[in-house]
DNA sequence: CTGTTAGCGCCTTCAG
DNA sequence: CTGAAGGCGCTAACAG
């Protein structure tokens, strides 16, 4: 019914062993030969049979991108990079010597993350690239590090892309990280310098990396500032809420924050989704930007410049990383001094933060 | 070195065809037995080899999602709710029989496509789900229909989600095709309805399924009102500009548009990140929306109800859409009569969209 | 440069 | 309900 390697073989009047070295064109076969096999690969409609191949060869062209939520451009910029260089080779119609770059998409949940790495490895992937922020939860990241470690023990090359490290994990190719602290820095410092003194943040989930990085940063300028968060400081509540990375959290939490502090005069949001709800509840209640209040975002995705007014946020060079990432993987680049690099992150000033009123 | 069925067998002193069945689950065994080798799995921490495994079964449980742009909601929420179906079930922790769902990214070009509907079929998957709109040239839809009929031919399940079914294939198990062109229609007669008479319209690429259909919609809904799209009218340039599914796109269309017709009241665009892309043109223009302008997109992805104003556009229900191929691609529901369906399309009419002026 | 020879690890009849 | 045996299609040493 389907055909074989030994039938291409048999067409082409050559051993099956030739067949698979120029199908596979990492051994040195004649032109001629190579030319007849190529013949009759064609004459046939030949597919190379993955599964098969896999087992003899003990390794598969298969590749995993893990992402966190894949309705959110920030993953799918970064996982379509990766994927541009792991699989973009525009071949030749035959479909030679590809890798299979697939996204896997975790939602966020640690288990279906776990349960993935495991799928991936079952199938003795060539590589897993994990991209965006991880969960801190101890025994996560245990699990997260003997399973990694497998992988590696397999051959599996591991990369991660805009996720800091783990701890004394040697089974990693590269880690790519953002610096998400020094962007939240310099964000609230941006901020301060325009006069804003009461600032409201709108952080991500809590046990997250990137959410506690961009916190860190937020709160280290306001320390530098001779400020806090608000907590205490005279008996109020904290002007930090957090929630998930969505445009309803922003919009709940900005809400929130308004009740907490009428003073408020700006806004910082987890990242640019959670700010377009932070404008939207801004608007809500009667409020303009950047007039009565600024907003900012984080990440800098395509749609921030279109937002009205245009969002001033942090930029993050996600195509670059993942493109990068992307290329580590295939061993086509070689990782960085100690395996870790850190991404700077660029402040975008734009129109959606200005000076608070003086009245 | 890696620990086999075989080793299991043996920890669990009963014959690797035992352990084989306890771990598919489609064999009777032994409560007692089948505890004892699960004991054994875990201590041993056995990782089934999928690529032995499929070779000897003949099937893989890999199920590939093609999308054209990984980066854009309208793909990653559809992907994302595919997955969600296939390979959710939130496992025991020890991946037993999941699918392996993973989304590959086309970009849009053809080759690309059938680069990866190779690389699944090598890989003997269980399913593909073909996503969004499809290209219109002949030789493609040639080289398509074949290769998806050898995928059928090989027990891989066939299905389209938000494209419309190709001409003579019964290699597929369904179709999920949105009401594009009905969308189109409704939308441009609301806007006939609000008094527009000249409407630009930024349609997205040529020789795709999605753009004609919406644009046909639009046209439809014009000749009903005794309208054209301007076109030799009077003399006049054609008022449909064809362009990417982009915001840049979206912008220089509208520019050009405002060009060709001083008396233009609206635009529509063909989709909400093109859309977002004309309100830009529009205001940079110096003119409001939609006191001078009316602007209006397609797909109403999260960000369109936060647009300033917020966006009139058609509602696509893609959670939804990508839920059934999921199951379909499982085998989990039933295929549509006749193996194809319609999507409605809802008009949300919001705020971008109002009466043109009367001076 | 090409052919021969063994498996890779698992599933699946077929017996028991 | 369980074991034994053969083969899925390909690759990777070895020879030549």
């Amino acid at each position: 019914m389907t055909v074989t390697l030994a039938d291409v073989a048999a067409r082409a009047r050559v051993s099956p062993a030739t067949v698979s070295r120029v199908l596979n064109g990492n051994y040195p076969v004649a032109a001629t030969t190579r030319e007849r096999v190529l013949r009759a690969v064609d004459e046939l409609d030949y597919v190379l049979n993955g599964p098969a191949s896999s087992l003899a060869a003990a390794t598969s062209d298969l590749v995993g991108v893990l992402v966190n939520d894949i309705a959110d451009p920030f993953f799918g910029i970064m996982a379509g990079a990766a994927q541009a260089e792991i699989g973009g080779q525009e071949g030749t119609g035959r479909a030679g010597g590809e890798k299979l770059a697939v996204v896997c998409n975790t939602g966020g949940s640690p288990e279906r993350e776990l349960t993935y790495l495991t799928l991936l490895q079952r199938q003795r992937a060539a590589a897993v690239i994990l991209t965006g922020g991880a969960l801190e939860d101890p025994r996560h990241i245990a699990a997260m590090t003997t399973k990694l470690a497998k992988l590696a023990d397999a051959g599996t090359r591991v990369v991660l892309c805009g996720r800091p490290p783990l701890p004394g994990s040697e089974a990693i190719v590269a880690a790519l990280a953002f610096d998400n602290r020094g962007g939240g820095q310099r964000l609230t410092e941006h901020l301060l310098a325009l006069g804003h003194r009461t600032i409201g943040y709108v952080a991500g989930p809590a046990e997250r990396t990137t959410t506690r990085h961009r916190l860190e940063g937020h709160r280290a300028a306001l320390r530098a500032a001779g400020r806090d968060d608000g907590a205490g400081t005279d008996g109020r509540e904290s002007l930090t809420v957090h929630g998930p990375y969505s445009r309803r959290s922003g919009y709940e939490a900005t809400l929130e924050l308004l009740r907490r502090a009428p003073d408020l005069t700006a806004v910082v949001a987890a990242n640019d989704t959670v700010a377009l709800g932070a404008c939207a509840a801004v608007r809500d209640k009667g409020l303009r930007i950047p007039e009565d209040i600024s907003v900012a975002g984080f990440d800098d995705l395509p749609f921030s410049v279109d937002a009205t007014p245009a969002l001033t946020t942090v930029r993050l060079p996600l195509h670059e990383a993942g493109g990068r990432a992307g290329r580590l993987a295939m061993g086509m680049e070689t990782p960085p001094p100690g395996g870790i690099a850190t991404i700077a992150a660029e402040l975008m000033a734009r129109a959606s933060t200005a000076p608070p009123r003086t009245d």
